[in-house]
DNA sequence: GTGGTCTAGACCACC
DNA sequence: GTGGTCTAGACCACA
């Protein structure tokens, strides 16, 4: 039993973080991921959850499936991961910018935040 | 019927355009907002959804109820909202700057999408 | 419980079988179809296996999900399942008139059985 | 390795193309066919994988053993084959024109379409 | 052993 | 009332 938020469904947050372990070299294009049931065990939830989160994944063309081994990474995994979260993060942040300028924030409070993260 | 998405429930959202609007002047302390009937029909929405919306605020002191007159700004709206949001923000900054580093996004991409940004 | 067959999921022959519907005007854009409850007690499935079948229709953009409310079908749905049907027939076609032609069938057999069909 | 689909089981994969194989005169009665292992390691595939397909074809009288020796392909071989997939054909087609008449898809279509194949 | 489908039943957010 | 998430456990196809 990992820490979850409650804001996001557990298997978002999955995907989300075994996303995160591709782009961090963890896993490599062709590389298995752990199995439905390792990565149930890994993180104290259902198969099913972990199933759910593993199918996304695979709709998007992040892992592939090779049936009876397992899940694997595709040779586009990065590239489609990077692609996906910066077209996130460039949608958020434009509101973001606006709302700040609404509410005092300018840009040298965010770059010394950004200084200051981690 | 407005433009909702389905990430957020949409009380949420509802109560987040009203301190919008506060926020933008639209109205100000001890301003009558619209009634619970208005604001329903205006954004063709059930009467329980806004309720709820009303309700949230009224509970962190953002609007107050006359009992019979209806729901009001209060003295203390703006401030309240600013800091709700500044909070939020910057709960939420630090992650995404975590995020942005892995993708190879730099404070300098980020100085320039805030000078284009509005 | 009504006839499925054995050979694909269930969850994928109640979403043809949906698809049909819609495509003979049962029906129309903006219209709500059964609820997943009503739909499981219809077919004498589980809800989580018609909740599988709208979530794949769902996402092929042919209904969609008003909160609380209910699924509705889009505007583009008779246009999409067309366009779908379509693409999977006639990449099976091809192949299956070479192989007809092994088999020493003409196309005046496949005439002569078109004309008896329904 | 070879390309399979993954909508079929792989054996049941094999074993259609092994009948194509035999359709084609590649393989004739009383001639054998590739051991199980030759013919896993030619496609890339587990052991047990070829021996179900063989297995299956061995049921339907399409090969038959002799104990080791192998596999070989019997008198009738071509004969259950051709009836085989005839039926199958002849099954899958009636219901195949019904779904091509809701699509406004007509007998002149499907002319036009075995004319222009192979 | 792997993934895939299905069931049954719980709890929650939302309308 | 609606859908959405999660759990627990069964059975099957496949390697």
């Amino acid at each position: 039993m990992t820490e979850f938020n409650n804001e996001r469904p557990i298997y978002v947050q999955m995907a989300d973080r075994l996303c995160d372990e591709i782009l961090a070299g963890r896993y490599k294009p062709d590389d298995r991921v752990p199995s439905v049931r390792e990565y149930s065990a890994m993180l104290g939830v259902n198969m099913n959850t972990s199933f759910k989160a593993f199918e996304q994944l695979s709709r998007e063309g992040i892992i592939y499936n090779r049936r009876g081994l397992g899940y694997f990474v595709t040779q586009e995994a990065c590239r489609l991961i990077s692609e996906k979260k910066k077209k996130e993060l460039m949608n958020r942040l434009p509101q973001m910018f606006r709302q700040m300028r609404l509410l005092g924030i300018g840009i040298s409070d965010i770059v010394q935040l950004w200084n200051e993260t981690e």
